[in-house]
RNA sequence: GGCCCUAUCGUCUAUCGGUUAGGACAUAUCCUUCUCAAGGAUAGAAGCGGAGUUCGACUCUCCGUAGGGUCACCA
């Protein structure tokens, strides 16, 4: 190696036990921008040394979730398809007589006689983690401690330093639930003479209460976000500022700008609270930005099917909607329950009115909101139908309405356009709806009112 | 319990001995406005406690306190 220009080789390597969930990406995303940042390796392995408890569709959502974010790995490797070497070290360090095989006594169900223990020195062990300092342990109390079942069935600690070793990896990022197990992996990689990897460990993703980020805390699989319509920029957005930040005010950061400024040293220390309205925030931030083309398909998807059915029939009205959807949303998830709850109905088909609703708080004779309705009409009707759009009708009716009380001319109109409380405003309405249509649901307001 | 880690607004965080302790989310109020959303403005809101070091501590040291992690033939 040339100087300093050491290739830099991280790995993610989570175990195939559970969905790939915020913690995770975290975990993932800091060893992937740092590999990134110094053109080295990123190493994805699967850690599936448990046969139990590992199952492959655990691993399908984890490569699942990391892709949809854009992590992309160099390698990839499985524990399971690595037997000869760890069985190897396994031989060596027996032949080195650092290990040896131990008769046991199996205190339960299930336990083998016989097992591989290693020979522990027993002595204090200090290393430099990047993120916090220098960390020491007395190693004895661990005792002989056990790093394989057999020499087909090595366990966690012994495959990982295996692993990190016999991959090259240089910087080990992972949680900081793993700061106890690093002395330990420490003396297993001394004495199969590999390297001491450089350590930063994160701190804990915790739930509102403070304690450990669970399912019911809304610690969802990453995949849930994608089917609740959150958008990979903003989920990756969040978890770097989780726990890290660029050194400065920034709080829009893109992958790039990440790659570009991430370091090991400005990795807090303390756990950080999950805060779901963060994430909403910068996930509505990042809707703003997103091509309408493929938010109308998002939207499309979470349509009811009678919905969807007058979307297609009416396309023009269902693209002039789009961006009025996207305003009123945090991620697209939640278009589902406003379809259902009759929010876009509206725009397909004319709506029923309640008499008194078209009419304006301060003003509740009916004769005078049809002398209005029936003046809006004719305003309307006069545009010229190439014009008619948002700008000309607002200024076909605006003069008017400040005149006559704009309450009292634009509740009415935009009541009989929508037939709801809140809407958008009724100039937007008329514009989507079209003329014919705008005209025709002002007179069918102006003969509910005369009933 | 042993060992290890951590501790600034409600939340995410800035500060690397000297600041009116800054920003963001959330909250409140105001503006915009026919309603809703968006947008703009303003406000309130923090150094866990106690010793020390120092001319001067949020910052360094120690002791408490609190929270978390880890102590498997799981990872």
């Amino acid at each position: 190696m040339s100087q300093d220009t050491k290739n830099v080789v991280t790995r993610f390597a989570p175990s195939p036990t559970g969905v790939l969930h915020i913690g995770s990406v975290r975990t993932a995303l800091y060893s992937w921008l740092y590999a990134r940042q110094n053109k080295g390796k990123f190493i994805l392995r699967i850690e599936d040394t448990d046969k139990e408890r590992s199952k492959k569709e655990y691993e399908e959502n984890i490569l699942d979730g990391l892709s949809w974010l854009g992590i992309t790995h160099d390698e990839f490797y499985r524990q399971s398809e690595r037997g000869d070497v760890y069985k190897r070290h396994l031989e060596k360090l027996i032949a080195d007589g650092v290990a040896y095989v131990s008769k046991e006594e199996p205190a339960l169900e299930g336990q083998r006689s016989t097992v591989i223990r290693f020979k522990n020195p027993g002595r204090t062990v200090t290393f430099r983690d990047e993120a916090r300092g220098d960390i020491s342990f007395d190693t004895t109390e661990l005792g002989d401690f056990v790093i394989a079942k057999d020499f087909e069935s090595p366990l966690y600690h012994f495959a990982v330093v295996v692993d990190d070793f016999e991959m090259g990896v240089t910087h080990i990022i992972r949680g900081d639930d793993a700061i106890s197990n690093t002395p330990r992996q420490i003396l297993i990689q001394e004495a199969i003479g590999a390297p001491r990897p450089i350590y930063a460990h994160l701190p804990m993703i915790l739930a509102p209460d403070k304690s450990k980020l669970s399912k019911r805390h809304g610690a969802l699989a990453v995949t849930e976000y994608r089917e609740e319509g959150y958008l990979p920029e903003a989920i990756l957005n969040f978890v770097a500022l989780m726990g890290w930040n660029p050194g400065n005010d920034q709080e829009i950061i893109s992958l790039d700008e990440m790659i570009k400024l991430f370091t090991l040293e400005k990795i807090q220390k303390g756990g950080a609270v999950f805060n779901i309205d963060k994430l909403k925030w910068l996930n509505k931030h990042y809707l703003k930005l997103f091509s309408l083309e493929k938010a109308g398909e998002e939207i499309l998807a979470r349509f009811p099917e009678t919905l969807k059915i007058k979307a297609h029939s009416e396309a023009k009205i269902f693209k002039k909607i789009v961006p009025i959807i996207i305003d009123h949303i945090t991620s697209f998830g939640e278009v589902r329950a406003l379809a259902e709850a009759g929010e876009y109905e509206y725009f397909f088909e004319d709506p029923a009115y309640l008499k008194e609703k078209l009419l304006w708080k301060d003003e509740q004779d009916s004769e005078v909101a049809i002398q209005k309705l029936k003046k809006i009409a004719l305003l309307i009707s006069n545009i010229d139908d190439v014009l008619f759009a948002s700008e000309a009708i607002k200024s076909a009716v605006w003069d008017y309405a400040t005149e006559a009380g704009r309450g009292s001319v634009l509740w009415p109109m935009r009541y009989a356009l929508s037939g709801r409380d809140k809407s958008p405003d009724p100039f937007t309405l008329a514009d989507i709806l079209g003329k014919e249509t705008t005209i025709r649901r002002i007179n069918s307001a102006i003969k509910t009112l005369e009933e």
